[in-house]
This record gives structure tokens, sequence and C-alpha cells, in this order.
DNA sequence: CGGCGGGATGTTTACGTCAACATGGACGGC
DNA sequence: GCCGTCCATGTTGACGTAAACATCCCGCCG
């Protein structure tokens, strides 16, 4: 394997380092550490000797090394994020919200997708790419087969985890699932409904799981008799499937899906059965995703707001950079109720 | 909070640097040289000295420092991906897929993401954060008011552009939008509809307006008038406007929407105006999201897979940084047409 | 008018890694 | 038995930056 160096010798790929310090000093005619006062804006610097510098950059095209900078200062200025399953809804929108929520802080974002999220593969994230090469780790992965006895992470690299399981001993941050589970219940019930069916997200989701037991959590507060679950796997299809079987039943007539996805499968099932939405069987999502609004009928669902945890993480987390001390309790962020055309009372 | 610092002296934010070579040499009693060796995984090391460095690196929780060794090879093993609207559809599988396709061959992946897709907050993704940081670049900009004349990237960076426009001098990858709009058209000129509106995308963005000239060029040459273009911004929301004001013209048989998003806006119009899909109007969509199929009816639409996409740009990009040549030929892919139940024979 | 303070600038050094060169011991050929 | 070779291992230095410390110059005060 002819892998290429930096030396003169090499013909190959060409190594483009670019000019450094010492290129701009001798440029301007000054110390290389006068240009790094430059560089970093301090204030101890002439002002005509400054400008001399910065010209000295532009004609030379520098930039500074980064790494260099970070082998200096111990700090990367940059975190990781390790997700999996990153084209989903939630998980793209809280991906971007992070991002946002850290470049105006001067940090970068490091992706560490991970295909499955087993332990091996996440555990490798950490060591096989960025390990020293982030000052701290979001954790975003929803089907959390995560056992922190097993989860082997290095000491002082700090970590939050999105999700609302209290299984990890890091900080955590998730919308409050359960809230949300219960306001879709209570709406259904709220209408006349004698009851409600749930079709839930696959059982290895730890939010999945949490909106089923508010689901049922709730029936039984209200004395109503809790049917069984149908079970889905978040996808429309899914969903589908589901609703099929629940459209044979003429006792069905409302259901709260475990996400908006499967709730569309669920429209198109009752629609191609004849069961009118809302007039024969009420709908309720959950996600609230753009194109909600425009399902047929119009859903309504709970909005979770995925910017608000992307924020609170990065706050979480660049605290516990600056600081080195860990948050302490978990955040979790109330979700909404809106009302749109898939809900009616149930017929006569 | 008793974290632990290199230096005695710091009180501030702790820095936790690990331990280094030095520190495994120290504790298996050779030199930082052949712990290099070992981490290399070079062969000249014998075997019982391997085993004594490989033990003392796990007991003393050794891991390579990235930056040093970015800074003495002067690569980094990572690459930048610009990107704006990253939660939109395709936007986010292609960021998946481009993660997928890099993390095997040891990369990984630095985000920047810009919130408006300007010349200067692209140029700035670039100075401001990780300028020396990344091997090569990927841009995944839609609304490209990029000019190459105006951007200014450091020469030398590979970068490549996804995206079908060629106004670029970087390699360049994409759907080929051409095709799949063709093809949306022909196939409701097949079906017997005598033209075929258009619901487009923004303006800004090249492959809208790539799928506008070929609806057009493709109903000109088939000898049908051209209606006029009713212009959406991809949004559900737009396709729902768009869609109330093409339902109220009776003329309307066949609706060609740039995005499927926009299709399901058009949908609900239809629906609440009480023109049937397909028997009134027809409908073809354009990306095949995974919720098409569960649409009310199931979307007829085109398939273009973002997943090759990004497996495309992450090769280009990688035998650019490799060899140091640019890909010539931009790379186009075909998309698919799949019929679904929102497309029939116009109304008799 | 000499010394002192402070701001601007220069010099040295260490951060962690790895290529290049140096060393040193074992083994084989003659 | 002597020398050349090869292989395991050690030593040195450089990558680009910035903190710490050193120096120099200027003006001001006693």
């Amino acid at each position: 394997m002819p892998r290429q160096t930096a030396t003169s010798s090499a013909p190959g790929p060409a190594r483009r380092r670019g000019p450094s310090m010492a290129d701009v000093a001798r440029e301007a005619g000054v110390s290389g550490q006068t240009v790094s006062r430059v560089a970093n804006g301090k204030t101890n610097v002439d002002e005509a000797t400054r400008e001399r510098v910065l010209a000295a950059m532009r004609r030379v095209g520098y930039r500074p090394n980064s790494a260099a900078r970070a082998l200096r200062n111990g700090q990367f200025r940059s975190i990781g994020v390790i997700i999996s399953a990153l084209p989903t809804f939630g998980n793209s929108r809280t991906l971007d919200a992070i991002a946002a929520a850290v470049v105006p802080e001067g940090f970068s974002i490091i992706l560490m997708p991970v295909t499955r999220p087993t332990q091996g593969e996440v555990t490798g994230a950490f060591s096989t790419l960025n390990e020293q090469a982030v000052d701290g780790v979001i954790i975003l992965i929803e089907q959390h087969q995560l056992d922190q006895s097993e989860i082997e992470l290095p000491h002082g690299l700090p970590v939050v985890v999105i999700d609302s399981s209290a299984r990890y001993d890091y900080p955590v941050v998730d919308n409050d699932q359960a809230d949300g589970a219960a306001r879709a219940t209570s709406h259904l019930l709220s209408l006349g409904h004698s009851t409600v069916w749930h079709i839930a997200g696959p059982p290895q989701s730890y939010s999945a799981e949490r909106r089923r037991k508010s689901w049922q959590a709730t029936l039984e507060r209200a004395g109503r008799v809790v049917p069984p679950v149908v079970a889905g796997d978040w996808s429309p299809e899914s969903g589908y499937q589901a609703g099929l079987r629940l459209a044979a039943d003429p006792e069905v007539t409302a259901v709260f899906a475990a996400n908006d996805q499967m709730a569309l499968g669920l429209l198109r099932a009752l629609h191609e059965t004849g069961r009118a939405v809302p007039a024969s069987v009420s709908v309720v999502g959950f996600d609230d995703m753009e194109e909600s609004a425009h399902f047929w009928p119009p859903l309504t669902t709970i909005r979770q707001s995925f910017e608000a945890v992307g924020r609170h993480a990065v706050k979480a987390l660049l605290a516990e950079i600056e600081t080195g001390t860990e948050a302490g309790e978990p955040v979790l962020l109330p979700t909404e109720l809106v009302i749109r055309s898939s809900t009616a009372p149930p017929p006569a």
C-alpha cells in the first residue's frame, strides 16, 4: 500500500499543507508569536502591526491549522453526535437543532452514525472514530440496547443522552412522552369515546414504551377497559397493517397512533375499508410532522419540540464541557395537543 | 467533582488530557516509538512486546490523540458536509448515505450547517469552522445562490457538489431531475390527458427549475399546450394553496407536483373541493417519500435514489483526496416511475 | 537625569505522534 | 571465528500553535 508522505520525494497526492504562521510572520516581518496574537484577537498588538499581519495573512492565504491548535489547547471545539436512523423525522430535526445551537458557540459537529444501535456499534463509534477529537458527545439513539453497565466511555468525556430513559447516569434530555400520550388519550376520552385503541411503536424504543404505558395508565385512571395493544414499528406500512385489523372491528371508534407516520397508514386503511374519519373513527397521532396538517383529514396530533430538545441538550453539554459539572435533573420538555379534523365524538 | 487535571496549577475547566503514548511507554517499559508501532499495526514488533504494549494501553486507557496525529500527517481523515435545510426529506437521506459511505473508509464527517444558503454563510462555513480540519468537502445546498466566481474556497481542497447545476467547476453528482420530470409528464400524457399542469418548487432551486423545464419540454415535444406554472415552495401548505386554485378549474385533469409534499397538499385541496382522485384529477409527485405509498390515494411518483447520490459523491470525493485528480464527468443517476393509485385516464 | 513601569514584540518550549535515522544483538555464510 | 545482515527497538526531530518568560523601548517621575 503505497501511502503518500508529505516529504519532497512523494510524487503523489501533493499534501497541500497550507501556509503556517511562520510563513505569515516572514511575510509581515514579525515573529510567529505576533501572528498568533493577531489571529486570536489579543489586544496588546500595535494597530499598525496588526494591519500589516492581517495583510500578510490575506496575501499568503493563511488559515489556522485546527489540528495544531487542538493539540496545543487540548480542546477541539467540536462535539460528537452519535445517531442512528438519521433520516427519521424526529432525529433529523433534532440534529438540525443541535447543529444550530452549537455553531454560534464556535463548536462544530462530528457525525457518528451507527447503522444499528447495538452496544458494539455505539462503543465503536467512540473509539474507532474520534475518540479524542471531540470535547463532548450527544447520544441520539432511539432503541437503547445501550446498557450503561456495558457501554464503555472514556472517563471524563462529557456526555448527554437524548432519551427519556432514566437508565443512564449521564444527563438526559427529551420531550415528555408520557405527558403527550396522556393528552392524546384524554382528548379522545373527553370527546365521549368509551375507550381508546393504541398502535404502539417498537418495544425496544423507550419513547414507544413510555407512550404506551401512559396511554394505558390514563385509561385505567379513567376506569376504562384497556384494549389489547396493536404493535407497529413506526413505519406507515405498519400503521396500515394495524389499521386493517382495527378497521374490521366495529367496536373501534378511537385510535391513538404512537406517531404520525403510523397514523397516516391507519388513515389509509380506514379509507380503504370505508370507515369514515372522524365520523366513524377518530384518530390522534404523535409528532406533528409538517405533513400532518395536510393528511386527509388533517390530523389531530401531539406536537413535540425537537428544536427545544436539541437546544437543551447542547446547553447541558456545553455547560459540562466548560465547567466540568454535570447537569443534575433530567430535562423533560412539555408537549402540546394540536386539534385538527381527525377527531370527533363517537358515532351516536 | 473531583476532576483530574494534567497540570497542577490551573483551576479552570479541568483540561482532562488523556494518557499519551509516553504514559503507555512508561507503563510497558518500552519506547514511545514502539507504542506508536503497535498502535498503527506495524509488523516489525515482537509478539511478546506487542502484547505487553496492548495490555499497558488497556490498563491506562490509552486513546490516540487525533489532533496530534492530524498535525503529524497533515491529514484529518474527515470530510466536511455543508448542508442547508437538513431535516428535509432528501437532504437527510443523502446525508445519511454520505455518512454510511464514509465511515467504512475510516473517515468521519464534520457537519457544517448553514441556515440560509447565501454566499456569505457558505464561505463562512469554511473559514469560520474547520478550514483546515477536513480533507475535502461535500456541498449539499439546494438553493444555489452559490456563484463560483464569488465563493472563495482554499485552493486545493477537494470539493464535490450535489446538485445538477453545471455552474460549478467542481465535480457534480445528482439525480437526473430532467429525466424524472419527463417520466412523470409522459406517464400522464400516455394515460390520455390532453395536457399536464405543474406545481413547481421555488425558482432559486436548480432542481425545481430543472423539473419545470423538463415538464415544459415534454409537453412541447408532444405538441400540447403548456398551462401556466403554479408556484410552490416545496411545502405541503404551498401545494394545498396551489391545489385550491387548480381544483377550481374544471379543465385541470392531470397535475405533476414537483415533490411529494406539495402533492400531499394538493390531494387535500382536491378532497376538500370534492374533486375525486384519480377519477376526476390525476396526480404525480416526485421523491417517493416513505409516506407516499400511504397517502390517500397512494401516490404515483418519481423515485430518486438519495442513497446512490450520497455514495457517488463520497466516491468521487475520496478519489480526489487520494489521487489529487478531479473526477471528470458529472454523475447523473436515473430515476424511476412508481405507479400507484393517484393516476388514471381522464374522465370521459 | 537615572531609574522604573508598562506595553509591544521576540524567544523558547511543550502539546502527542511518527518518519527517519541510529543502535545493538542474533544468526548465517565463509 | 569474523563479518555482514536483518530485525527489534531506541533516539531525535518536526508538524503548527500559543503559553510563559525574556527583552526592548519609551515616557514619566522623583
